[in-house]
RNA sequence: CGGGGAGUGGCGCAGCUUGGUAGCGCAUCUGGUUUGGGACCAGAGGGUCGCAGGUUCAAAUCCUGUCUCCCCGACCA
């Protein structure tokens, strides 16, 4: 049995699911695995670019039939796109429970009554959809969480014991924007990991903001993206400490400045301990100048090197803030200390644009040919085409292939359409699985399929079984 | 919210100035020829022209209002 392991913590690799590994170790050795065709699959690709889609990955997500546009900002995330929606939240909720945050859920819609005891209710304008009930009550669909789980933690904890308490959830937000656009980069309705973290002190309150800071960076290197910790604005959460983690795009919606070695720091790794000391490894990513334009200063600006200044446009795919007693005070989130007495918890919040990311990727990873998925968030692992749908050997070929890989704990996609070959070769790019396997009579008289790399677009003629064990190979080495 | 643009078969567009039978490409369906990089021929189906008023014998076309979407800016994960 070919299991692909990660491997710093051995656990299977991708796309294992608790069922498959029940039954791969337990079950019988024959294991017949149901075949996702594409015929059955529901993928509405697109050959022309939609008008009103203006950037790359906008577009490239209608033409791959990733979303439908329901209405300004809002989509319907279609199979595929939903594909990588839940990869990419997987990663964030790994690496959220990696660093000792807690899951847990709370609803879309709030009760206006929360906001109005921060103070944040009328602050927060018309971005704020306000709805009523059939009682006549005031609710909203909640833009950010921070009134009601400080709501929750002055409701249940009392005593200093209590902390610290880091707890996040993965959920649908709304904001009213004025204006959404690029697609899911800025709609009004999107998938976000937000946590919030409660401690005693100040002091203790840093020590939970560096367990999210250094767990973006594993987080945003999983997903293959650069993701650079920049100074920010505190906007309307409040507070007084926050940095933006932004990849580099040129389409990106604001101004970045930074030194150039931050560019190359490494992530710092899974096996970091997140109950140990993170002050070195914030102070070294954070030692170097890196703003956005809002807080960008000149003049420590012009302190960096000519040859090592980078202005670039950049997207942001994840906030950190930690903003003190601003909710706390008002909210009457206390804990009592011995010596202490009552004191309102320290608080920060960390988002995660889980929805804007999947466009971030598109930004990130395309060509003219459509999206290159990076192996860790792809909709399916590698795409498998038939050439010759109804030809016996090769009906035959693919199928085995298929329940090879799927034994492996891929995730493939076959390609049983009688499409024309060329419509079968582009509609595979375009929606950028990151390996192909090409199966069709010609190839199998000679006992060859073809496998391809869809980011090089190298090919090589291999046996079946070395297309095999050479996909596999590829999905292991991916995995930091 | 300021400024600009657009709504016509599923998608991309023409028609509107100068009112008179709604058109093209792609997609779809049928038949045939093709068959390894989004094929070809022949035929077919599919549209209350965003919506509501108005002008007129007659409105996709002119007038008024309204809704929606997109772009630039201000604002934001």
């Amino acid at each position: 049995m070919c299991v692909p392991v990660c491997p710093v913590d051995n656990r299977p690799a991708s796309g294992l699911s608790v069922w498959a590994r029940y039954w791969t170790e337990t079950g019988p050795k024959l294991r017949v695995y149901y075949i996702m065709r594409l015929s059955r699959f529901f993928l509405p690709t697109l050959k022309e670019t939609p008008a009103d889609a203006k950037i790359v990955s906008h577009q490239l997500m209608l033409r791959a039939g990733m979303v439908r546009q329901e209405s300004a900002g809002i989509y319907s995330w279609l199979p595929l796109g939903f594909r990588v929606l839940k990869k990419v939240e997987q990663i964030v909720r790994e690496e959220q429970d990696r660093a000792g945050a807690v899951e847990m859920l709370m609803p879309t819609i709030q009760p206006a009554e929360l906001w109005r005891e921060s103070g944040r209710y009328d602050a927060y304008g018309d971005e704020m959809l306000r709805i009523r009930d059939r009682h006549d009550r005031e609710m909203l669909y909640g833009p950010t969480n921070e009134e009601m789980l400080t709501s929750i933690f002055a409701n249940f904890c009392r005593s200093y014991k209590e902390v610290p308490k880091l707890l996040y959830h993965i959920q649908w937000k709304f904001r009213d924007e004025t204006r959404p656009r690029f697609g899911v980069m800025r709609g009004r309705e999107f998938l976000m990991k937000d946590a919030y973290s409660f401690d005693l002190t100040k002091e203790d309150a840093i020590k939970s903001y560096n367990r999210m800071f250094v767990a973006y960076l594993n987080t945003f290197a999983r997903m293959g993206l650069k993701a650079f910790p920049m100074k920010a604005e505190t906007g309307p959460i409040g507070g007084d400490l926050s940095h933006e983690f932004i990849i580099l795009a040129e389409n990106g919606e604001s101004e970045v400045f930074c030194h150039r070695d931050l560019l190359d720091l490494p992530a710092p790794g899974l096996d970091v301990d997140f109950d140990g000391d993170l002050q070195e490894i914030v102070n070294e990513r954070t030692a170097l100048y890196a703003a956005t334009e809002d807080v960008h200063d000149e003049a420590a600006f012009a302190a960096v090197p000519d040859d090592k200044k980078v202005s670039a446009r950049g997207i942001e795919v994840g906030q950190v803030f930690y903003f003190g007693t601003k909710y706390s005070e008002p909210m009457k989130a206390r804990v009592t200390h011995p010596d202490m007495g009552e004191v309102p918890v320290h608080m920060g919040s960390y988002g995660i644009g889980v929805s804007r990311i999947v466009g971030g990727l598109i930004e990130a990873f395309n060509d003219d040919a459509g999206i290159i998925w990076p192996r860790s968030v792809a909709p399916f692992d590698v795409g498998i085409l038939n050439m010759r749908p109804g030809d016996e050997p090769t009906d035959q070929a693919c199928e085995t292939i298929y329940q090879q890989l799927k034994k492996a704990g891929l995730d493939p996609l076959y390609d049983d359409t009688k499409d024309r070959a060329g419509a079968k070769f582009s509609k595979m790019d375009l929606i950028g699985l990151p390996d192909q396997i090409i199966v069709g009579p010609r190839g199998l008289k000679e006992g060859t399929v073809e496998v391809k790399d869809r980011a090089s677009g190298e090919r090589q003629d291999l046996s079946p079984q070395d297309a095999v064990a050479e996909i596999i190979k590829r999905h292991q080495q991916e995995i930091i």
